[in-house]
DNA sequence: GCCGTTTTCGGCCCGACTGTTTTCAGTCG
């Protein structure tokens, strides 16, 4: 069963997009806004909550909570509802157009009557809207001109798409006379599996040259906006890139604030306030007199407010601000971390490099253990038979022969539809260590998902449970069970849960390692690999990893070989 | 509507760019 959480916070979404429409107490849908992101990341399922309980939850009161407390016991809303009948749902939709807002959504709606995205395209089209206060040729332009990026929105882009682009223009910049440095700032460097856009951020005593060879990359498909401080730029394929040109002594203060997310800021600069200071992408100045008290780096501007540095994946207002101030921020995994990995595939199956390819790449990586991990015979496709699965251990066998790196063999098991893998415990004893993924059957039932799930975690053989949400970033949605009863079966049964680093995947989710974190579960950090650069991806998964808050002690492929080869062993007694 | 180590009232993050309203509002991040 999903969490009431993201219902609920979309209804207190919808309900702050129509207050800031219909206006009047902008502080108002401010606060239902910041509601809704309290209630989405609250770890507890808010429909198993009471009211007082409901009013612990960060930016929830008395007048939310009883709103939150209606919508579970009747599924509506009278004061949406009465919202709703005000604005129609098609005026809500004209703000997704970039550049249009709550107020001209709400002027074109009371002037004009119009209520969809069409109807404003047909008011366009019959200059109805030329010559109204607001809206002159060049608005009326860019509105044209959003519709058509509606129109045409691919979504949100990979983070391995965008931090290839990042790198690459990083680096143009970095090598323009008078750019001291340049780095990526925003939901890029807090890892995100999607970003929205790129953030640059560069220091240069003058930002025109800058500037200027941004705006002429060969990438640039559009100029959005070029301001001598602030230029905005859309690529040929339609990713925006924002640079930011500061001077030297801003760098900290500016790359702590671009580096957000809104909600942290939000948090840091709330901080500030209460101390009688001020924190902009300048600088943290004291109110009285306006002097400077911190911006050169990050770890002075969070000093002055009374914190360690935190890094970039945790700011999210997910409460690492309490962590930071009680001293128990975690020591977040890194790449430097992982010692080996625990799936893998080879031509054998769907994999495009032989096992030998695949073993020299992860021996010229420095890995202590590598686990290939094709694929079993129930996925008719594969073609894998007992045989040919034997012959590959006795092959892997004779090349991890007196070599440093050791080598596992293993398998990536089918889950069933009832929770069954592809064979019976004889077979399976022969494995050093197995994955189980789900391929198939999506759409069972969440009760029937859960069984599945919870079973194939009691397998005394099944180690790791391989992209457990199946999810496809833009593709498919991920499965939902009861989450909370796999990841209690998985920390009980001492079955792993994979945060595979396929940039399409990152799966386990930020939001779900943390829960499943919390119920005691370990974790797998594996590339899923079925090509030799498909390892490289493993940046990807850490990235998400640290947004879920791991440690190296969470994550069992960055354990010693003899404590994993422990923990596999204690599960098959 | 929420919140409190100055406060139960009076604040609420801060600044850049654009277009247009000749001094600022809207939008965005």
């Amino acid at each position: 069963m999903a969490r009431s959480n993201e219902a609920v916070a979309a209804v207190l979404r919808e309900y702050a997009d129509l207050l800031s429409i219909t206006d009047g107490e902008a502080f108002k849908a401010r606060a239902y806004e910041k509601a809704a992101r309290s209630v989405s990341g609250y770890p507890k399922d808010v429909s198993t909550l009471d009211g007082a309980q409901l009013r612990q939850i960060p930016q929830v009161g008395s007048s939310i909570a009883d709103k939150i407390s209606e919508f579970l016991r009747t599924g509506t809303l009278p004061a949406l509802e009465r919202a709703r009948e005000q604005i129609p749902a098609g005026v809500r939709e004209l703000t997704r157009i970039p550049g249009l807002g709550p107020k001209k959504a709400r002027q074109v709606y009371e002037d004009l009557g119009v209520t969809s995205l069409a109807e404003l395209r047909a008011a366009i089209d019959e200059g109805r809207l030329a010559g109204r206060r607001g809206f002159g040729d060049k608005t009326v332009e860019n509105i044209l001109h959003g519709m058509d990026l509606l129109a045409h929105d691919s979504g949100r882009t990979t983070v391995d798409v965008a931090t290839t682009v990042a790198e690459e223009v990083v680096a143009a910049l970095s090598a323009v006379p008078g750019c001291v440095r340049c780095a990526y700032a925003g939901s890029l460097r807090r890892m995100r599996e999607t970003v929205g856009d790129v953030d640059l951020l560069a220091v240069a005593e003058d930002s025109g040259p800058l500037m200027a060879a941004f705006v002429a990359l060969p990438l640039v498909g559009e100029v959005i906006a070029h301001g001598p401080t602030k230029t905005s730029i859309r690529t040929t394929t339609g990713l925006q890139i924002d640079l930011r040109v500061v001077r030297p002594e801003s760098w900290g203060a500016a790359l702590q604030y671009f580096t957000g997310s809104q909600g942290h800021n939000i948090r840091t600069r709330g901080m500030a306030v209460r101390a009688g200071l001020k924190l902009s992408e300048y600088g943290l100045f004291r109110v009285e007199d306006g002097s400077l008290v911190a911006s050169e780096t990050e770890e002075d501007v969070y000093a002055a407010l009374g914190l360690p540095w935190i890094p970039p994946p945790l700011r999210e207002d997910r409460g690492e601000v309490e962590a930071a101030l009680a001293g128990e921020l975690p020591d977040l995994v890194t790449a430097a971390d992982i010692r080996g990995e625990l799936h893998s595939h080879t031509d054998l199956t769907d994999g495009v490099a032989s096992l030998t390819e695949m073993v020299a790449a992860a021996r010229a990586r420095g890995y202590a253990y590598f686990a290939v991990t094709d694929h079993a015979k129930d996925m008719p496709m594969q073609r894998m038979t007992d045989e040919k699965m034997l012959a590959q251990r006795a092959k892997l066998r004779a090349l991890g022969e007196g070599r440093k790196m050791t080598l596992l063999h293993g398998t990536e098991l089918n889950i069933g539809p009832d929770g069954d893998v592809d064979w019976g415990p004889e077979f399976l004893a022969g494995f050093d260590v197995c994955v189980a993924s789900v391929h198939s059957h999506f759409q069972q039932s969440a009760e029937e998902l859960t069984r599945r799930l919870v079973r194939a975690c009691e397998n005394p053989y099944v180690n790791v449970i391989g992209h457990p949400s199946t999810r496809l970033l833009g593709r498919r949605q991920g499965i939902e069970p009861d989450w909370d009863d796999v990841f209690a079966a998985a920390a009980r049964t001492g079955t792993a849960m994979e945060v595979n680093c396929f940039p399409e995947r990152l799966d386990l989710p930020d939001e779900l390692i943390l829960r499943a974190k919390r119920a005691g579960v370990r974790f797998a950090v594996d590339t899923d690999a079925h090509a030799v650069t498909h390892l490289d991806n493993l940046r990807y998964g850490i990235g998400t990893a640290q947004r879920g808050w791991l440690t190296a002690e969470d994550v069992v492929n960055a354990w010693p070989l003899r404590k994993l080869r422990a923990f596999i062993a204690a599960k098959r007694r």
